[in-house]
DNA sequence: AGCACGCCGACT
DNA sequence: GTCGGCGTGCTC
């Protein structure tokens, strides 16, 4: 009997695999590509997955341990997972084990034995006589009762996790189950079929042709890869397309993965797929415990679950049958991980779709830059619908001229004016402020001092309610100084406006109105986002003012003001996607207002204008604009026409980034261009002093080989060690 | 990433 | 004297 080696991916973030044994008495039965095997790895034990099952030793026998355990459970990885897991490392460059470490759910990364109970559905008790007698009480008197009896009752099995997540309590099902209405039973593990009462017609809208036409051109390739995308206005009937075009596959027994951004699990789209479609239905959102999480994972591997809806690391949910996955929002900037494993969830979702000759649908009303390109140029089916459904009427964007005007509190008075008279109305307004906190600074009106954070060199925001300074850069905080440090005045004053400041002068300029304000800071607490949003629906406030969070997801109907309170940032910013940025937010934000009865108005204020990016937005629409800003890229040389990775560098000393990056020899990298090493945008932060590099080329083929010549020369940089290093492909951010 | 090892400063 | 700071190096 020869002597078996297996390659394994280690949780550490290095670029290698490691070579083990596997002894004897664990050979059998043989070891496959995906199991999880417990390791000692220096000196500790970890979790590694078996990458190559008949590697042969390519390392100093005498030092290949043998592995300790197999784990034998239901969680091991299909051959199929991990090649897609490879495919994503190799794209990325990233270290393997970090991939799968981010991929798995955190209970698989865990020596200990894992004791999931078994899943846990509500179903609807056989009537009895006096079912409809109780049922008539609660219409009257419990309508969020009835609702969560109508959902379950319509449903052969559905799971605490989505009606948690579609907005029910606890509370709400155990009185359903005191009252002899549900129970609660065993999922049965099997595989999903389609049954004849899969498919709920209720609400199931007629296509307009426009519609049809995407959904059988999605049909139509159903065996092999294919990449749509719809470009389609708020309103103009996307998920519908979504869930008409699911119904083949479901009938076929395969599964759909649906990737949503981080804010757009809401109870609304939730409910659209479960009132559509009879069927188990797992979730994947940051509201998920570890254990739920792993059934999740589970459920969709064992192929129980038909659907499985989910955020940006859903796209590593392994599914048995995936037959087509939908991405909502795909210029969606939640889409794209910003730390550690900086992976793009659209990307390789189209790798995954690839892999497994399926179609993807990507679907949004303000395609990026990437997939408009992708669009055009042909690799991808182009879909517009420009036919908004229920015939509303587009919110029409205005711009002010704050040079024009009388400015208070960052209000113009046309502003003011317009928010007076919707206010009149009885109907809400809405207002962008992107700086959360009271003010962005404070000086001393003496000396000019300017209160810093010395960890980033850039100036504290000022939170009033909470008396304190807070780096917005790296979250530290200090106390406010009773006197200026420098000169010793007590003429300390806040520069500059944020949504906490607003927030009170609008009490004091609109009394009669009730004011919100939704940001980060306000919906801290768990569960108070849903609850804010849901006082917003009520109408028990007026007034609403938010940072970027209010322009995704939710829709209000009753907004029929919308402003943007300052642009200007966008419009002068080195970034070159600064402006894309922009313009997506304000047609998201358009799209947010209004219904068809009650169309929306948005304005936006700026000092500039007469600025070509606002004016050809405003006058000709985010596709005339995109296609304007894509033939600059092109002239530019810049993405999507040309392809970028950003290596960066930090330390704790200040020289050090940039001579790890200097000692690098960018000569040989055949093809590819470079800008730098130059400091980054903020050059110290958290301590840190940052430096980066972008490598640039025209094919992905060559950035790709350049990239690996690059990262050859790493190991010998007499700077390494010094610094700490990442890489990210495909970057969005270049500020970092 | 952990974790150990090792070499310097301020304490019971 | 030694506790512990974190710089450095290694992990099949």
């Amino acid at each position: 009997m020869p002597e078996q080696y297996i390659q394994v991916a280690i949780p550490v973030p290095m670029r290698q695999l490691f070579t083990y044994r596997v002894p004897e008495t664990l050979s059998s039965p043989a070891i496959k590509v995906g199991e999880r095997v417990a390791v000692s790895f220096g000196p500790r034990k970890v979790i590694g997955i078996v990458i190559d099952a008949q590697a042969q030793c390519d390392f100093e026998v005498s030092k290949v341990k043998d592995i300790t355990t197999r784990l034998n459970d239901n969680f091991n990885l299909s051959q199929s997972l991990v090649s897609f897991l490879q495919l994503c490392a190799h794209y990325y460059h990233h270290p393997f084990g970090d991939v799968f470490q981010q991929a798995l759910p955190i209970l698989l990364r865990k020596i200990e034995n894992i004791t999931l109970s078994p899943p846990m559905v509500w179903q609807a008790q056989c009537p009895r006589d006096d079912t409809n007698i109780i049922l008539d009480k609660l219409k009257k008197k419990a309508a969020k009762q009835f609702a969560l009896y109508q959902i379950i009752s319509s449903h052969h099995g559905i799971s605490w996790v989505e009606l948690r997540t579609l907005g029910y309590s606890k509370t709400q099902l155990n009185a359903l189950q005191s009252k002899g209405l549900i129970i609660e039973k065993e999922q049965l593990a099997e595989q999903y079929t389609w049954q004849e009462d899969t498919l709920n017609q209720a609400d199931r809208l007629v296509l307009s042709s426009e519609q049809a036409i995407i959904v059988s051109a999605i049909n139509h390739s159903l065996a092999q890869f294919s990449c749509h995308l719809i470009d389609g206005v708020t309103g103009s009937g996307k998920t519908e397309v979504y869930l008409q075009a699911m119904e083949e596959v479901l009938a076929n027994n395969q599964q759909v993965l649906v990737i949503v951004p981080e804010i757009g699990l809401t109870p609304q789209t939730l409910n659209r797929f479960e009132q559509r479609f009879n069927v188990p239905i797992a979730l994947h959102h940051s509201g998920l415990n570890d254990k739920e999480r792993l059934a999740t994972w589970l459920s969709a591997q064992q192929g129980s679950a038909a659907i499985v809806i989910g955020t940006r690391s859903a796209v590593f949910t392994p599914l048995h049958r995936l037959g087509l996955i939908i991405i909502d929002e795909e210029h969606d900037s939640s889409l794209k991980q910003q730390d550690s494993f900086r992976y793009h969830c659209r990307d390789m979702a189209i790798l995954r779709a690839r892999q497994l000759n399926i179609p993807i649908v990507l679907g949004t009303a303000t395609p990026s830059f990437e997939s408009l390109q992708n669009a055009l140029s042909g690799k991808y089916s182009y879909h517009q619908l420009v036919n908004r459904a229920g015939k509303s009427n587009k919110a029409k964007i205005a711009l002010i001229d704050m040079n024009q005007q009388q400015v208070e509190f960052g209000l113009s008075g046309t502003l003011k004016q317009e928010m007076k008279q919707t206010l009149a109305r009885g109907e809400q307004v809405l207002l962008f402020l992107n700086r959360r906190g009271y003010a962005p600074a404070i000086n001393c009106q003496e000396c000019h001092w300017l209160a810093e954070c010395q960890r980033c060199d850039k100036p504290y925001t000022l939170h009033q309610k909470q008396q304190l300074l807070i780096c917005h850069h790296c979250g530290s905080q200090k106390r406010i100084p009773p006197q200026c440090p420098s000169c010793g005045s007590i003429r300390i004053a806040p520069l500059g406006q944020g949504t906490e400041q607003l927030e009170s002068r609008l009490e004091d300029l609109f009394p009669e109105s009730s004011i919100v304000r939704i940001d980060r800071d306000s919906t801290r607490k768990k569960g108070e986002l849903t609850k804010l949003l849901q006082e917003v629906s009520d109408k028990k406030h007026q007034l609403l003012v938010g940072t970027q969070m209010l322009a995704k997801g939710h829709h209000f109907p009753d907004v029929t003001l919308v402003a943007v309170l300052d642009v200007d940032g966008a419009l002068f910013s080195f970034d070159f996607r600064a402006s894309e940025q922009m313009a997506q937010l304000l047609i998201q934000v358009a799209g947010r207002a209004g219904r068809a009865s009650k169309p929306g108005k948005v304005l936006v204020q700026s000092s500039f204008v007469d600025h070509p990016l606002l004016q050809d937005l405003v006058h000709n629409g985010y596709h005339h604009f995109a296609h304007q800003a894509l033939t600059e890229r092109q002239q530019a040389r810049l993405p999507p026409y040309t392809f970028q990775a950003l290596l960066r560098a930090d330390a704790n000393y200040p020289s050090y980034p940039e001579k790890f990056l200097r000692a690098l020899t960018l000569q040989s990298l055949d093809g590819c261009e470079f800008a730098g090493p130059v400091p980054a945008a903020m050059e110290k932060k958290a301590g840190k002093f940052r430096y980066h590099l972008i490598i640039q080329a025209t094919s992905r083929k060559v950035l790709h080989r350049g990239i690996l010549q690059l990262l050859a020369q790493i190991p010998d940089n007499e700077w390494l060690g010094k610094v700490r290093w990442s890489l990210d492909i495909d970057p969005i951010d270049l500020n970092w």
